[in-house]
DNA sequence: ACGTGTACCTGCACGC
DNA sequence: TGCGTGCAGGTACACG
């Protein structure tokens, strides 16, 4: 499910979690993406000092030196509520001591939570590997140009690596290179100074606009109270296959590129 | 090291 | 109605 502006959107909903303090927890016995032995009692009487973001895992910090994983995959969910129903897909809860809750809900399994020391989090395996964050200093020019002169893969596929940068998924990938003007069949050693500046500025645009809107939902996602985002309507050229470009009214070409779908106007992306 | 394909899992929309 | 197919905001791994 969620690109960078739906976690980013997600933390930030979960401001008023900051503060509590935990009395009980649950965990669903299905397997998520890893199989975990984490002790969650761990957690039990500790209270969030704070919730960040990197890439696309949220990390929720305790007083107690420990730091909650959270990855939600392609389909999860979290949300703040007043009781717990345990529906189906929900994995995780923690209920906090003025009687709300935050659940976690995936029902894909393709996420995962996980359990470590604060001082351990830079090591974590899903996390000791990552590229800078695409709002950071570190994702520039010069930076970018080095790393794309050695790749001969396509710039799309590229740009998604988190190795590379992270947080930038199909979405935001196939919205950031139409505003680019770039085509997401070039490969990425083929970009010119001038286009690597103009992408990574669009990137940082796109990425800062769903944010601004609350992210993306097509058909899963909400923000921990529900509401859905608003930027899907807003997309250029996602999940606009055979529709007509909005500045030249060409057909909006779908295909793929590596296992995903990319979407691109052949006039206006060169 | 790179590039490609596949695996993980559920649910939905589609065509027959 | 049902059944088969393909598709989906992600990521890791196993090959060549």
């Amino acid at each position: 499910m969620p690109e960078l502006p739906e976690v980013e959107t997600i933390r930030r909903g979960l401001a008023s979690a900051v503060d509590k303090k935990i009395i009980r927890v649950f965990r669903s016995d299905k397997k998520l993406r890893f199989d975990s032995t984490l002790d969650l009692e761990k957690i039990v009487n500790a209270k969030i000092t704070d919730i960040s973001r990197r890439a696309r895992y949220l990390i929720i910090n305790f007083n107690n030196q420990t730091s909650l994983i959270l990855h939600l995959g392609m389909s999860g969910q979290v949300t703040l509520a007043q009781s717990f129903k345990k529906l189906k897909h929900d994995h995780f809860a923690c209920l906090f001591d003025d009687e709300t809750w935050l659940i976690f809900n995936d029902t894909r399994r393709f996420g995962f939570f996980d359990l470590v020391l604060t001082k351990n989090l830079g090591k974590h395996k899903m996390l000791s590997k990552l590229g800078p964050e695409p709002f950071s200093e570190d994702f520039n020019e010069k930076y970018l140009q080095e790393k794309l002169s050695t790749k001969k893969m396509n710039i799309k596929t590229t740009m998604m690596d988190n190795e590379l940068v992270v947080g930038i998924g199909n979405i935001y990938i196939n919205e950031s290179l139409f505003e680019s003007k770039i085509s997401p069949l070039r490969s990425a050693s083929s970009l010119s100074k001038t286009e690597i500046k103009k992408l990574i500025a669009t990137v940082k645009k796109t990425l800062q606009k769903a944010i601004d809107l609350g992210g993306s939902t097509i058909s899963d996602y909400m923000a921990v109270n529900g509401e859905s985002g608003y930027f899907q309507n807003d997309f250029k050229v996602y999940g606009r296959g055979r529709e007509s470009c909005l500045i030249c009214k060409n057909l909006i070409q779908k295909m793929k590129q590596n296992g995903r779908s990319s979407f691109y106007c052949q006039t206006c992306q060169s």
